[in-house]
RNA sequence: GACUGUAUAGCUUAGUGGUAAAGCACUGCUCUCAUAAGGCAGGGACCCCGAGUUCAAAUCUCGGUACAGUCACCA
């Protein structure tokens, strides 16, 4: 039976305008989704919409719509992102799904007969102009931060999930499962916080109704997290447990703790891997609304096409920390590397194939990639240092060309060589560049699969082709 | 404040008990197949400070300093 791996992204709230934060994710994941295809694994990718919510409710009643014919109309939103970003997942769930609010029902019951959901009430700072809950700390001298006005306690009643009972067997699972949360620092400080204690967790409201009803009470319905992290399960079909969900670090807590207690609750076994990523700042500056910098997925195109976006994101920072955006770093990359170093090889290679033809060799240059390693990193979801092996091995053919001087030898089997190192190259650089890997393959002569890199290349009649990423000056 | 972590060339980072690495940037040289791309060579680091362990510490321990992250109903 062939491996499986199942990927997913966070749910995102389909009233945001897609930008580099949502993108980020979601290419990781196709990404990581890719690679696994390409060593011909049963790989599933699931990513989509949370569509419930008093935000959806309100910002649709301004509409005179409902709160379900507005989410179809921000959806495509979405998938349009996604399909400019070349993004291949497998299933879109949107929480509005029939089958999701089923699994949802179904899960609430389990956890509901098992006694670990029980009715109180949910306490918090309400401000009736926002007609909204705000925590403590979001406070302004007690006063409603958007409105400035004298903000009151309030109660409503709701039910609770009895998180606090599940301390113990969440740090048991941590230490038995110490690379469940990665990277691993994030690990030592979800365990620190969980030491600390667990508060139990309201998960229904009573104060509006577009959302998953509870089983046992019709009057509440399933508030924020029950509902939203259960997409990962009910949109599983037969891939579950999960092998890595990505989230960012603000929503870590939920999937590192939260989720896992509620799938113990209910007797499913807990995914293999949470992976926190970091964010990106935009020319050294948060990026936030309020500053207007969030650049969205049609800017982030334009600088240098898809692939150089896919590339970039990776390239330039450590999976898993923060980064610095700049249109200028993506530009140096795209002319450095991908121009000049890829680009320039290939550009030169099928000039001097086409002239002189290529003659079936052993493939000794191909020593010098580290393909093990290559795996390793992926493995461990350390994307950069897979890229920097790649091309590190680039460089590699790079030197080769310019020491066996083929223009002067005419050496049919050093083109041979080289030819099928830039065939190993494009199939490992495919789930960061698929398009431009797709073209690399029809222009070289082959296919793109991970047994591939070790079958040697036809001696195919390669020609020359359109440059495959234009410098930009 | 509590907890955790980081501190290595101008920049971004790798590294690890035993002569300090890589990429970018910089300087010089050079090929001409190629996208004025490529290649070669070079300069540049008291590996944060102090103490300890050790034959040996950038690497381990302790203290200091600086910085960062996390501190729950925010997808």
């Amino acid at each position: 039976m062939a491996k499986k791996f199942y990927v997913t992204t966070p749910i995102y709230y389909p009233n945001d305008i897609p930008h580099i934060g949502h993108a980020y994710t979601t290419i990781a994941a196709d990404v990581l989704s890719r690679w696994h295809k390409l060593n011909g694994e049963k790989t599933r990718f699931l990513t989509g919409t949370d569509e419930h919510g008093k935000k959806i409710q309100s910002a649709a009643e301004k509409q005179g719509k409902t709160p379900k014919e507005f989410a179809d109309e921000l959806i495509p939103k979405f998938k349009d992102a996604w399909k400019k970003l070349n993004i291949n997942y497998d299933r879109f769930i949107r929480t509005t799904d029939k089958e999701h609010e089923k699994v949802v029902q179904e899960v609430l019951k389990k956890v509901y007969d098992k006694g670990d959901i029980y009715l109180g009430k949910y306490e918090g700072y309400y401000c009736t102009a926002c007609e909204a809950y705000y925590t403590e700390k979001d406070l302004e001298n007690d006063c409603c931060p958007i409105h400035k006005t004298k903000i009151e306690k309030l109660k409503e009643p709701s039910y609770f999930f009895k998180l606090s009972k599940y301390q113990k067997k969440l740090l048991e699972f941590y230490k038995k499962n110490p690379e469940f949360i990665s990277p691993d620092y994030r690990q030592k400080e979800i365990i620190n916080r969980v030491k600390e204690g667990l508060n139990d967790l309201s998960i229904s409201r009573t104060s509006f109704d577009w959302g998953i009803k509870l089983p046992f009470d019709k009057k509440h319905v399933c508030y924020v997290w029950f509902d939203a992290l259960l997409n990962y399960y009910s949109g599983a079909d037969g891939f579950w447990p999960a092998d890595v969900h990505l989230v960012g670090k603000d929503i870590l807590w939920f999937h590192s703790v939260i989720w896992p207690a509620m799938l113990l609750s209910a007797g499913i076994e807990p995914p293999k891997k949470v992976f926190a990523h970091g964010w990106w700042t935009f020319n050294g500056e948060k990026i936030s609304k309020s500053r207007g910098n969030a650049i969205n997925v049609d800017e982030l195109i334009s600088i240098a096409g898809v692939d150089a976006l896919r590339y970039f994101l990776f390239r330039e920072t450590p999976f898993g920390e923060d980064g610095d955006f700049s249109k200028k770093m993506l530009i140096e990359r795209y002319n450095n590397e991908l121009a000049d170093k890829l680009g320039n090889l290939i550009s030169r290679v099928a000039a001097l194939a086409e002239k002189y033809e290529l003659e079936k060799t052993e493939n000794k240059l191909l020593k010098k990639l580290k393909l093990k390693e290559i795996e390793k990193h992926f493995e461990k979801i350390e994307i950069d240092r897979a890229l920097n092996e790649i091309f590190a091995f680039i460089d590699n053919c790079n030197e080769y060309v310019q020491a066996k001087k083929p223009w002067e030898t005419h050496y049919k089997k050093v083109l041979y060589e080289l030819s099928d190192s830039i065939k190993a190259i494009a199939i490992l650089l495919y789930p960061f560049i698929p398009s431009s890997s797709e073209k690399i393959a029809k222009q070289f002569g082959f296919e793109i699969g991970y047994k591939e890199i070790e079958k040697p290349l036809k001696e195919n009649k390669i020609k020359r082709a359109e440059i495959l990423f234009n410098k930009i000056k």
